[in-house]
DNA sequence: GTAATTTGATAGGGTTTAACTATCAATAGG
DNA sequence: CCTATTGATAGTTAAACCCTATCAAATTAC
């Protein structure tokens, strides 16, 4: 049943069969077959069917909801009898917007020195991704902002909130004195592509300071937009956190953007399921007694 | 999996393998196969074995939260999809406490009407076994106190609040005017078993007054009090809604008991499970209606 | 308009899993 | 010391499961 369960979870996130089959590790008759008879075991039809997948009935978006239920509980039972077995261990698979990537080694350092047989997999994701996957059960957390997007049925542990800078190559002009949004209408930025939270957030607040822009680059890579900064007069707006990392030579400068002095709040997103498995417990634990350390 | 988790939530509540194995429907070799295979996927040892059993490890105590959890939510599932297909049906298993008797068919006479394929079936019970019960998904409700008992994780709705009448034979002097529980205390009472929480309720209120009591008839059963009441001089206390149904005649009197005017709310108990099925859902609501005609 | 491709269902066969009956070993109770 | 109870083990049969191969319908490409 639990089986089933997972391929009929595999084959709504994948709209597909044959996709659905293969993520799952099966042939595509067996997952044929499989939701075949979950719709016989239930009485009722769950995926419209012609030639192809054409989505969900209504039943079965009910049905989706409580199969990640019961099939996440199953994961969290099992997780738990291996922490009981040979303490916290395992597999912890972390997704996290790209502008707070330099703070997941801040959780994983400290949590791996205490837990060396918890293995994290951290992936880059957009802010809707990680929610989208934190609900098909393919991450366990995920590190993103806390406002502004529609969170479903979650626990979130605030750990920071974004400061936003200007990062300039050496010398530029821009680097002299304190900047405002509303400072930044003709000069020549690099961005974030506008699906992505961050990119949304600065859109906001320039357009809120009268500034209306048109990047000549845009990138869904942090460091795709440095490495342009470091080459030419470009100049990019990123949070303080994000910037950090870039700045320790002297060919990079950064200055803090105020007016208004714009903050975000983002911190570790993971499913509501109670009780927490220990891992879990322990991950968001860990990720509150940062926080008392770096939010402000 | 799950067929396995039901077998082991049976053997936790049986203690027994033959006798959790008959419950199950399975022979006893079937169910021992049963446990040992979810002892081996899961890597823990879940059940202490020596010649019988023993108790749950503590793995196998959590494991057991999960399981209840998981088994419930995915009865749920089939539960509602039942519902998508054929409208309000099933059976609605309900445990009540024997002073709440009367009070059932309130709940499900209207109900009935609305949905003629729901099937009830009460059964009578003391107010911890019902909450037992319902930790073990035997039920699917109660109706049983609200105050006083710890509570787990479940909803509940008020539906009344229990005022206390002395019952005796039509003529017994006790009748003529209100009675205070310091009255009682060289009355010939005949009452509920001590082990039952309406018995625990009058007990305190009676020894609160400053009235010991050592009753020659104890019961679980209501009726077996008020036939006594009927043939002889004992009297009883009963909640008003208990004891109303009896006094249709004039060969039986009712008055209240006053010094304290003791009230105790009842209602419905219900696994906190969300999101709720429909018939559930149904029942839940009905219980809110009623509440609000009969609640003062 | 026809051919090629994609997509999911179906058929057949081998393997694994699951259940039952019968029996055994260990323990508790008299 | 004997008997009854309890749960584990063996052996057998039935069912479930998953694979490969193939097919029919629908879509896309030319």
């Amino acid at each position: 049943m639990i089986d089933k369960l997972e391929m009929f979870i595999a084959l709504a996130r994948e709209e597909h069969f044959g996709r659905a089959a293969r993520a799952q590790g099966v042939t595509q008759p067996t997952l044929s077959a499989a939701i075949k008879q979950l719709e016989d075991q239930l009485g009722v039809m769950l995926v419209w069917r012609g030639s192809r997948y054409r989505g969900l009935t209504p039943e079965g978006q009910r049905a989706l909801d409580w199969a990640r239920r019961i099939v996440g509980d199953a994961r969290s039972l099992r997780q738990e009898m291996r922490v009981a077995r040979e303490g916290l261990s395992g597999d912890l698979r972390l997704a996290v917007i790209p502008t707070a990537l330099t703070v997941v080694s801040e959780l994983t350092a400290s949590f791996g020195e205490t837990h060396p047989n918890v293995r994290f997999s951290v992936q880059s994701q957009t802010s809707a991704e990680i929610l989208e996957k934190l609900e098909n059960l393919e991450i366990d957390a995920g590190l993103t902002y806390l406002d502004n997007e529609p969170l479903g049925r979650v626990t979130t542990v605030p750990i920071y909130s974004e400061r936003y800078v200007l990062v300039a190559r050496a010398g530029h002009p821009l680097l002299e004195g304190p900047v405002a949004w509303g400072d930044l209408a003709d000069v020549p930025l690099c961005l974030l592509t506008p699906e992505m939270q961050n990119r949304r957030i600065i859109n906001q607040h320039l357009s809120e300071a009268g500034v209306e822009v048109a990047p000549q680059i845009e990138s869904t890579s942090v460091v795709v937009l440095v490495s342009h900064v470091v080459r030419s007069n470009w100049v990019t707006i990123l949070p303080m956190r994000a910037a950090e990392i870039f700045m320790k030579g002297d060919d990079l400068g950064a200055v803090s953007i105020v007016n208004p002095d714009a903050r975000h709040v983002v911190g570790l997103v993971a499913p509501h399921r109670e009780p927490f498995t220990p891992v879990l417990a322990a991950l968001l634990d860990r990720a509150r007694s940062i926080a008392e350390n770096t939010i402000n």
